[in-house]
DNA sequence: CGGGGGTTTGAGTCCGTTCAAAATACGTGG
DNA sequence: CCACGTATTTTGAACGGACTCAAACCCCCG
């Protein structure tokens, strides 16, 4: 099913609600409108891509609505996930600042839209106003430190510690508090994807995740999760001695 | 023993030949000018502190000179070595832009040379040309791709592997080839810090050199090393299926 | 209803860690 | 220049976590 889309005046950047949460919030209004009419938006189904490692990016993509997992592989076709995406969230202008290809693919994890900004849009942009610059570096650089962050977790956590870290950061923007004071929420990856993200096997994934419902931290069915007492994840997340 | 300092005259940015191979060569004359009025030179000798984490930067660092290990603590007080930084490398940029703490602390592993500039001549710098703006986002934007590079190495490389690869690049670097087609070089960094930068115990290193000395591939003493056929190592790194 | 990917589980093995102790290198002051 | 204390590195033995290979299971989708 290919992505649809809608050009310039069916959807106006001017009336996004998620351009002030965006880098794009330091715009002034004759920059807005710069920017609405270089951009087309796109509606993605699951599982389709938005780009692919290896291509030159011609134009940096805004998200709107959904989920996006941001991946790179490895010589063997190991797929690593290296980070989600989410609405506000502004991707792929590496590309188009170096001219070099895209060093990660990018594939909506449900249904999501995307609004595509034209390379000499965003060009245009980053001469008329050097706080968009700014804005980028400031957002790379918080995307390094968390990068770095991970470095530090792998080096330091089990794969078990690793899985319960990821579960509270998932929960934290998937979760919901039922009555009864449990967290639950349906995950947006495959078994696999958490696996990948811990930088483990399926198998160990699955195992840690058996242990967990044995020890009742944790109850998974398919997609959907139930922690019955939050701290109890929190308990696992003990770093030990490296180096 | 103190860092020496050398303020304004005594140094100058204008003469620096590696300003011509950092970030700041974007700038012109008349800005040089006030990057050389806004400088202070400072030696460090082995182990000094640069920076620390949770400061708050009061300037950027360029460096002239030297090896400066870029490192982050957890909370159990584990130092993991995230990135090795040289001559040409602009530090502790972020922490200017955001005003948030240092990250990371940055220390000299040897003699070296390293100026400061003062966070509001960065700022009138940032202000003047934009371009200097793009410059560190370039730069940023290629060190996150180094990051994620690692997480993808810790993702899918053995110890062994890891080790292989971290010696390969240093190599790249300090190596030097002997008229018998060996490459030998003196390590920058402990053991303890390589052991750090692949995310494993110190132990787990020294038996995995023990093995690469027996194997004939790679021969250690002190901080020298010493490798008679470099494709051996390159061999080394095979990444396994994960997921 | 028949694939096919994703998931679970099992058994066996190996890698890497842990704890402990010895050996070596290093810096400092005498 | 050497003695000494400290930090780093090496090595050992035992344990445990995580991986490999393999088979069965499940569920979704065509």
């Amino acid at each position: 099913m290919p992505k649809t889309s809608h050009k310039g005046s069916d959807f106006d950047c001017v009336t996004c609600i998620m351009r002030k949460h965006s880098d794009w919030r330091v715009l002034a209004t004759d920059e807005v409108d710069l920017l609405a009419r270089g951009q087309t938006r796109y509606s993605y189904q699951s599982g389709e891509s938005i780009y692919s490692m290896g291509q030159v990016g011609n134009g940096v993509h805004c998200m709107c609505a959904g989920t996006v997992a941001i991946r790179r592989l490895d010589a063997e076709g190991n797929s690593v996930l290296l980070h989600l995406a989410y609405p506000g969230d502004t991707l792929g202008y590496e590309s188009v600042l170096t001219g070099e290809p895209h060093r990660c693919s990018a594939e909506a994890l449900g249904p999501a839209k995307v609004c595509h900004i034209d390379a000499r849009t965003v060009k245009q942009l980053l001469d008329a106003n050097p706080n968009l610059g700014l804005q980028f570096l400031r957002r790379t650089a918080a995307s390094l430190d968390a990068a770095q962050d991970k470095l530090v977790h792998h080096a330091t956590l089990s794969n078990r510690a690793k899985l319960a870290h990821l579960l509270l950061v998932l929960m934290d923007r998937y979760g919901r508090e039922t009555v009864d004071g449990a967290n639950t929420m349906h995950l947006p990856v495959s078994r696999r994807d958490l696996a990948s993200m811990i930088g483990a096997r399926h198998e160990t994934v699955s195992r840690i995740i058996s242990r967990l419902e044995n020890e009742g931290i944790a109850f998974f069915s398919g997609r959907s999760v139930r922690v019955p007492h939050i701290d109890a994840l929190l308990e696992e997340i003990r770093p030990q001695l490296v180096g």
